[in-house]
DNA sequence: GTAATAGTGTCTATAAGACAATATATT
DNA sequence: AATATATTGTCTTATAGACACTATTAC
């Protein structure tokens, strides 16, 4: 029996509730390492969830994240927790939210999650190996099919994908799941599959290059059965 | 001496820091009963600020707020203190983010802020008169003219106006500050106080009428010495 | 050459911004 | 009539989207 339940209701009042951080934490792919089926080849919005080893939710996958730190900031926490789960290190990390539902139960500990969303990019999770502290209790799933979640996370997972989705279309987000140098095609994939649906080449094109925060490197993408194509990296607008 | 202030630094590190919700809530002017000055008769972004009687920051200026409670979403504890505190209904409460920077001092207690922001309406602060629980311990500023803050309100407030700036830009948000019926010169005049900068009746209007979110009243605002402007009411989008 | 994708050109529709012109009330 | 603001008209420019067309590689 923990301390907080050995309170009865009036000092419960009280109390102050926990207070914990959790990131949704997206790739287009599971990291080399976690790849066990043909299907986790697919690209697609993956996350990495932990299974939970205790009460309450026990067994069912909850996100990356922890409690508070005395001496860490909120996005501290939120990234050490990520890479203590993931062993990766995420290219972008920035608050989403703040969750404080009552639990329904009244034995139930009140918790305020606030949550984080992230982006790993492709050479992120290449070179990573199966680290000390992923086991079996970390996996990836696509977001599109995601196992039974714990506490509220999967309200929290819908509200990342809706931010995700939202900020595609009026900032520069796609390029940091890809490499630091990319193929249009490659970036116009990255936004197809985050806004689902396809996309012109040839206004795609017009637009990114028009939003002067594409440099072209000189390099082209050779190997193919047709015209190489030239690649770009990306440069933060600084007028 | 607190609770708090009994438990050693290991113990600490372990504890659940305090959760509090504060509200920065716009109006275009102060209500009328805290109306003292000339001056509090001019448009502009106010906010309503409360003095705090005990340490930490003794005496400075804080937002409207406190710690969460047992049995409330944290949506219903902002709407609650700020209603305690202004004794009057804000017409619109969003959450905007979450402050959790570490103190310098050693003693002080971690502190979470879960920030909200609120707008007034003309009509919520017309009737009003000071009530129980406002005392001198309240009052408004103008959010170009603030006074000694407390904790990292500053930030929080800085933060607000620029999401009210962005959200005016895409979201229909300026009529929460006006009546139920408007004319679009008192429209536009809510958004060039947001925006800081005069904008152009004609397109203004015809950018209004076109996001098809005003209705005509079938009114018009006499007792001008000029053509009277037809009065408009809000109507959210249906498709 | 054929296939396939990279990249360019062009046309249309829509929206924003500048600014001239007209309308309608009070005095 | 004079004045002041409401409201409409018109022109220019920028941008999004549809889609035809040209370019360059492997085979």
């Amino acid at each position: 029996m923990s301390d907080w339940q050995k309170l009865n209701v009036a000092e419960r009042r009280r109390q102050s509730p926990r207070v914990a951080v959790s990131t949704v934490a997206f790739a287009l792919r599971p990291p080399a390492h976690a790849r066990a089926h043909a299907k986790d080849e697919e690209q697609g919005l993956w996350l990495p969830l932990v299974r939970r080893v205790r009460a309450p939710f026990k067994d069912a996958w909850a996100l990356p994240g922890g409690p508070t730190a005395w001496n860490q900031t909120l996005t501290q926490t939120a990234h050490a927790t990520l890479v203590a789960a993931t062993r990766i290190e995420p290219s972008y990390l920035e608050q989403l939210y703040s969750f404080g539902s009552i639990e329904r139960s009244a034995d139930a500990e009140r918790l305020v999650t606030i949550a984080y969303w992230a982006q790993y990019s492709a050479r992120d999770a290449a070179g990573t190996t199966a680290a000390a502290g992923e086991g079996a209790n970390v996996a990836w799933f696509r977001a599109d099919a995601l196992p039974d979640l714990a506490f509220d996370h999967g309200e929290i997972i819908a509200t990342a994908l809706k931010r995700l989705r939202s900020r595609t279309a009026y900032a520069a987000v796609a390029h940091r799941f890809l490499d630091p140098e990319f193929t249009l095609a490659q970036l116009r994939e990255v936004h197809e599959i985050i806004l689902g649906h396809p996309l012109d080449p040839a206004n795609f094109r017009r637009q990114m290059l028009a939003s002067k925060t594409l440099e072209e490197t000189g390099h082209s993408l050779a190997g193919v059965k047709h015209r190489p194509a030239k690649t770009y990296r990306y440069r933060p607008e600084e007028d």
